[in-house]
DNA sequence: ATGGTTGTTAAACAA
Protein backbone atom coordinates (compact mmCIF):
# COMPACT_ATOMS: atom_id res chain seq x y z
CA UNK A 1 0.00 0.00 0.00
CA UNK A 2 2.04 3.03 -1.37
CA UNK A 3 0.49 6.44 0.61
CA UNK A 4 1.89 9.82 -0.06
CA UNK A 5 1.56 13.48 0.60
CA UNK A 6 2.33 16.36 -1.56
CA UNK A 7 1.54 20.25 -1.18
CA UNK A 8 0.45 20.99 -4.37
CA UNK A 9 -0.06 25.12 -4.07
CA UNK A 10 -2.94 25.13 -6.02
CA UNK A 11 -4.55 22.00 -7.06
CA UNK A 12 -6.07 24.46 -10.28
CA UNK A 13 -2.14 24.50 -11.68
CA UNK A 14 -0.93 21.55 -11.00
CA UNK A 15 -3.78 19.00 -11.45
CA UNK A 16 -1.82 17.76 -14.81
CA UNK A 17 1.22 17.20 -12.71
CA UNK A 18 -1.24 15.74 -10.34
CA UNK A 19 -2.84 13.22 -12.67
CA UNK A 20 0.34 12.17 -14.30
CA UNK A 21 1.90 11.29 -10.87
CA UNK A 22 -1.00 9.42 -10.18
CA UNK A 23 -0.35 7.49 -13.37
CA UNK A 24 3.38 6.82 -12.81
CA UNK A 25 3.28 6.35 -9.58
CA UNK A 26 0.15 4.62 -8.77
CA UNK A 27 -0.24 5.06 -5.10
CA UNK A 28 -3.36 3.65 -3.08
CA UNK A 29 -3.32 7.30 -1.33
CA UNK A 30 -2.61 10.39 -1.66
CA UNK A 31 -3.17 13.42 0.14
CA UNK A 32 -2.92 16.77 -1.02
CA UNK A 33 -2.46 19.93 0.67
CA UNK A 34 -2.90 24.45 -0.45
CA UNK A 35 -5.67 23.07 -3.23
CA UNK A 36 -6.53 26.89 -2.80
CA UNK A 37 -10.03 25.84 -4.31
CA UNK A 38 -13.71 26.64 -3.08
CA UNK A 39 -15.42 22.69 -2.86
CA UNK A 40 -17.94 23.16 -5.91
CA UNK A 41 -14.51 23.65 -8.28
CA UNK A 42 -12.81 20.79 -6.91
CA UNK A 43 -12.07 18.81 -10.32
CA UNK A 44 -13.48 15.29 -9.08
CA UNK A 45 -14.38 14.41 -12.61
CA UNK A 46 -10.42 13.99 -12.99
CA UNK A 47 -9.93 11.73 -10.96
CA UNK A 48 -12.61 9.71 -11.14
CA UNK A 49 -11.53 8.83 -14.80
CA UNK A 50 -7.80 8.18 -13.69
CA UNK A 51 -9.37 5.70 -11.54
CA UNK A 52 -9.16 7.48 -8.24
CA UNK A 53 -11.82 8.53 -5.15
CA UNK A 54 -11.50 11.65 -3.71
CA UNK A 55 -12.90 13.57 -1.01
CA UNK A 56 -11.70 17.27 -0.38
CA UNK A 57 -12.57 20.53 2.39
CA UNK A 58 -11.52 23.84 0.37
CA UNK A 59 -12.21 27.34 0.66
CA UNK A 60 -11.31 30.31 -1.49
CA UNK A 61 -7.35 31.70 -2.23
CA UNK A 62 -5.90 29.64 0.82
CA UNK A 63 -5.24 26.28 2.21
CA UNK A 64 -7.89 23.73 1.46
CA UNK A 65 -6.82 19.30 1.71
CA UNK A 66 -7.65 16.46 -0.25
CA UNK A 67 -7.41 12.53 -0.12
CA UNK A 68 -7.35 11.16 -3.41
CA UNK A 69 -7.61 7.09 -3.36
CA UNK A 70 -8.47 3.93 -4.88
CA UNK A 71 -10.61 2.50 -2.31
CA UNK A 72 -13.43 5.11 -0.63
CA UNK A 73 -12.78 7.07 2.25
CA UNK A 74 -15.01 5.86 5.19
CA UNK A 75 -15.82 7.86 8.41
CA UNK A 76 -15.00 11.09 7.25
CA UNK A 77 -13.57 14.44 9.14
CA UNK A 78 -12.86 17.89 8.40
CA UNK A 79 -12.86 19.82 12.05
CA UNK A 80 -11.65 18.59 15.33
CA UNK A 81 -12.90 19.04 18.77
CA UNK A 82 -11.77 22.32 20.61
CA UNK A 83 -10.52 23.98 17.88
CA UNK A 84 -12.37 26.70 16.08
CA UNK A 85 -10.49 27.17 12.45
CA UNK A 86 -12.50 28.77 9.25
CA UNK A 87 -8.95 27.53 7.53
CA UNK A 88 -9.48 24.34 6.14
CA UNK A 89 -6.49 22.19 7.28
CA UNK A 90 -7.72 18.94 8.33
CA UNK A 91 -9.04 15.97 6.20
CA UNK A 92 -9.35 12.44 8.32
CA UNK A 93 -10.61 9.11 6.43
CA UNK A 94 -10.82 5.33 7.20
CA UNK A 95 -9.21 4.26 3.77
CA UNK A 96 -8.40 0.59 3.67
CA UNK A 97 -8.75 -0.13 6.77
CA UNK A 98 -5.67 2.34 7.84
CA UNK A 99 -7.16 5.79 9.65
CA UNK A 100 -5.36 8.50 7.57
CA UNK A 101 -4.91 11.88 8.83
CA UNK A 102 -4.15 14.87 6.10
CA UNK A 103 -2.64 17.76 7.91
CA UNK A 104 -1.72 21.50 6.22
CA UNK A 105 0.07 22.74 9.25
CA UNK A 106 -0.12 26.36 10.19
CA UNK A 107 3.02 27.82 8.89
CA UNK A 108 3.36 30.46 11.29
CA UNK A 109 5.05 33.61 9.45
CA UNK A 110 7.85 34.34 11.83
CA UNK A 111 9.06 33.42 15.20
CA UNK A 112 7.22 35.35 18.29
CA UNK A 113 3.88 36.55 16.08
CA UNK A 114 0.54 35.78 16.36
CA UNK A 115 0.23 33.55 13.62
CA UNK A 116 3.16 31.56 15.39
CA UNK A 117 1.23 31.39 18.58
CA UNK A 118 -1.52 29.99 16.81
CA UNK A 119 0.64 27.66 15.47
CA UNK A 120 1.69 25.99 18.54
CA UNK A 121 -2.14 26.32 19.71
CA UNK A 122 -3.08 24.80 16.57
CA UNK A 123 -0.97 21.56 17.16
CA UNK A 124 -1.59 20.91 20.46
CA UNK A 125 -5.36 20.99 19.85
CA UNK A 126 -4.41 18.29 17.16
CA UNK A 127 -2.10 16.31 18.82
CA UNK A 128 -4.80 15.82 21.68
CA UNK A 129 -6.93 14.50 19.19
CA UNK A 130 -4.26 12.57 17.32
CA UNK A 131 -4.20 11.02 20.96
CA UNK A 132 -7.60 9.72 20.80
CA UNK A 133 -7.49 8.33 16.85
CA UNK A 134 -4.59 6.30 18.04
CA UNK A 135 -6.89 4.70 20.83
CA UNK A 136 -9.02 3.78 18.20
CA UNK A 137 -7.11 2.89 14.95
CA UNK A 138 -4.24 1.15 15.36
CA UNK A 139 -3.19 1.41 12.01
CA UNK A 140 -2.89 5.20 12.09
CA UNK A 141 -0.96 7.53 9.58
CA UNK A 142 -0.64 11.07 10.02
CA UNK A 143 0.76 12.90 7.17
CA UNK A 144 0.80 16.70 5.12
CA UNK A 145 3.07 19.81 5.12
CA UNK A 146 4.23 19.69 8.98
CA UNK A 147 5.67 23.39 8.26
CA UNK A 148 8.36 21.82 10.51
CA UNK A 149 11.46 20.26 9.99
CA UNK A 150 12.45 18.09 12.53
CA UNK A 151 15.84 18.15 12.61
CA UNK A 152 19.17 20.54 11.92
CA UNK A 153 19.92 17.49 9.48
CA UNK A 154 16.26 18.39 7.72
CA UNK A 155 17.49 22.02 6.87
CA UNK A 156 20.12 22.86 4.53
CA UNK A 157 21.78 25.47 6.40
CA UNK A 158 20.95 25.42 10.10
CA UNK A 159 22.88 28.32 11.33
CA UNK A 160 21.03 30.42 8.93
CA UNK A 161 17.61 28.97 10.21
CA UNK A 162 18.53 28.71 13.82
CA UNK A 163 15.41 29.29 15.55
CA UNK A 164 13.71 30.81 13.02
CA UNK A 165 9.96 29.80 11.52
CA UNK A 166 9.50 26.21 10.69
CA UNK A 167 13.02 24.92 12.73
CA UNK A 168 12.24 27.33 16.20
CA UNK A 169 12.73 24.91 19.28
CA UNK A 170 8.98 25.90 20.07
CA UNK A 171 8.12 24.28 17.12
CA UNK A 172 10.25 21.24 17.56
CA UNK A 173 9.27 20.35 20.58
CA UNK A 174 5.82 20.46 19.80
CA UNK A 175 6.54 18.04 16.57
CA UNK A 176 7.84 15.49 19.70
CA UNK A 177 5.05 15.76 21.85
CA UNK A 178 3.24 14.43 18.52
CA UNK A 179 5.39 11.71 17.93
CA UNK A 180 5.30 11.12 21.74
CA UNK A 181 1.84 9.33 21.58
CA UNK A 182 3.62 6.46 19.61
CA UNK A 183 4.22 7.93 15.82
CA UNK A 184 7.22 7.11 13.85
CA UNK A 185 8.97 9.75 10.98
CA UNK A 186 8.36 6.48 8.45
CA UNK A 187 11.54 8.81 6.13
CA UNK A 188 13.82 7.84 8.96
CA UNK A 189 12.95 4.46 9.67
CA UNK A 190 15.69 4.21 6.70
CA UNK A 191 18.98 4.78 5.61
CA UNK A 192 18.72 8.43 3.64
CA UNK A 193 21.00 9.91 1.25
CA UNK A 194 21.69 13.22 3.40
CA UNK A 195 20.82 16.74 2.01
CA UNK A 196 17.13 15.30 1.00
CA UNK A 197 14.35 17.76 0.96
CA UNK A 198 10.69 18.14 0.15
CA UNK A 199 10.42 22.26 0.03
CA UNK A 200 12.22 24.86 -1.53
CA UNK A 201 11.52 28.13 -1.44
CA UNK A 202 10.47 29.78 -5.21
CA UNK A 203 13.57 32.16 -4.44
CA UNK A 204 16.65 32.68 -5.07
CA UNK A 205 17.02 29.58 -7.23
CA UNK A 206 15.84 27.73 -3.94
CA UNK A 207 15.53 24.29 -5.93
CA UNK A 208 18.55 24.42 -8.24
CA UNK A 209 20.59 25.13 -5.35
CA UNK A 210 19.00 22.56 -2.88
CA UNK A 211 18.43 25.03 -0.10
CA UNK A 212 15.82 23.29 0.83
CA UNK A 213 13.86 22.35 4.16
CA UNK A 214 12.07 18.76 5.08
CA UNK A 215 8.83 19.77 6.45
CA UNK A 216 6.45 17.36 4.62
CA UNK A 217 6.11 14.56 6.96
CA UNK A 218 4.88 10.87 6.75
CA UNK A 219 4.17 9.62 10.96
CA UNK A 220 2.52 6.00 11.12
CA UNK A 221 1.68 4.68 14.82
CA UNK A 222 3.63 1.47 15.79
CA UNK A 223 1.73 -1.29 14.22
CA UNK A 224 2.20 0.67 10.35
CA UNK A 225 5.35 1.60 11.10
CA UNK A 226 6.06 -2.05 11.42
CA UNK A 227 4.54 -2.25 7.91
CA UNK A 228 6.74 0.45 6.51
CA UNK A 229 8.79 -0.97 3.65
CA UNK A 230 10.18 2.07 2.24
CA UNK A 231 10.05 5.85 2.20
CA UNK A 232 11.26 8.54 -0.01
CA UNK A 233 11.20 11.74 -0.96
CA UNK A 234 10.11 12.06 -4.93
CA UNK A 235 11.55 15.43 -6.66
CA UNK A 236 10.87 14.73 -9.65
CA UNK A 237 7.57 16.90 -9.87
CA UNK A 238 9.82 19.81 -8.58
CA UNK A 239 12.30 19.41 -11.73
CA UNK A 240 8.42 19.91 -14.14
CA UNK A 241 7.74 23.25 -15.43
CA UNK A 242 5.22 25.34 -13.40
CA UNK A 243 6.29 22.69 -10.06
CA UNK A 244 4.71 23.13 -6.58
CA UNK A 245 7.33 24.58 -4.11
CA UNK A 246 6.98 21.08 -2.04
CA UNK A 247 7.48 17.68 -3.97
CA UNK A 248 5.79 14.51 -2.84
CA UNK A 249 6.49 12.10 -0.06
CA UNK A 250 6.15 8.56 -0.30
CA UNK A 251 5.87 5.31 2.15
CA UNK A 252 5.08 1.99 1.16
CA UNK A 253 3.32 -0.59 3.44
CA UNK A 254 2.83 -4.41 3.42
CA UNK A 255 -0.05 -4.78 4.79
CA UNK A 256 -0.46 -8.43 4.65
CA UNK A 257 2.67 -8.21 7.37
CA UNK A 258 1.77 -9.74 10.28
CA UNK A 259 3.00 -7.97 13.58
CA UNK A 260 5.63 -9.65 15.34
C1' DA B 1 21.68 41.49 -1.03
C1' DT B 2 15.94 41.69 5.05
C1' DG B 3 16.64 40.12 -1.31
C1' DG B 4 14.22 36.75 -4.17
C1' DT B 5 9.10 34.05 -6.63
C1' DT B 6 4.53 32.13 -7.02
C1' DG B 7 -0.64 31.95 -6.41
C1' DT B 8 -4.94 34.24 -5.74
C1' DT B 9 -7.28 38.22 -6.66
C1' DA B 10 -7.52 42.70 -7.78
C1' DA B 11 -2.90 45.89 -4.29
C1' DA B 12 -2.15 43.05 -0.96
C1' DC B 13 -1.49 38.92 1.42
C1' DA B 14 0.39 34.35 2.32
C1' DA B 15 3.95 31.26 1.83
Amino acid sequence: MKIATWNVNSLNVRLGHVLDWLGAEQPEVLALQEIKMTDDRFPLEAFHEAGYEAIFSGQKTYNGVALISRAPAREVIRDIADLEDPARRILGATIDGVRILDLYVVNGQEVGSEKYAHKLHWLDKVTAHIGGELQQHECFVVLGDFNIAPEDRDVHDPAAWHERILCSTPEREALNRLRALGLEDCYRLFDQDPEQYSWWDYRAAGFRRNLGLRIDLILASTAMARKCTRCWIDKAPRKLERPSDHTPVVAEFDVARTPS
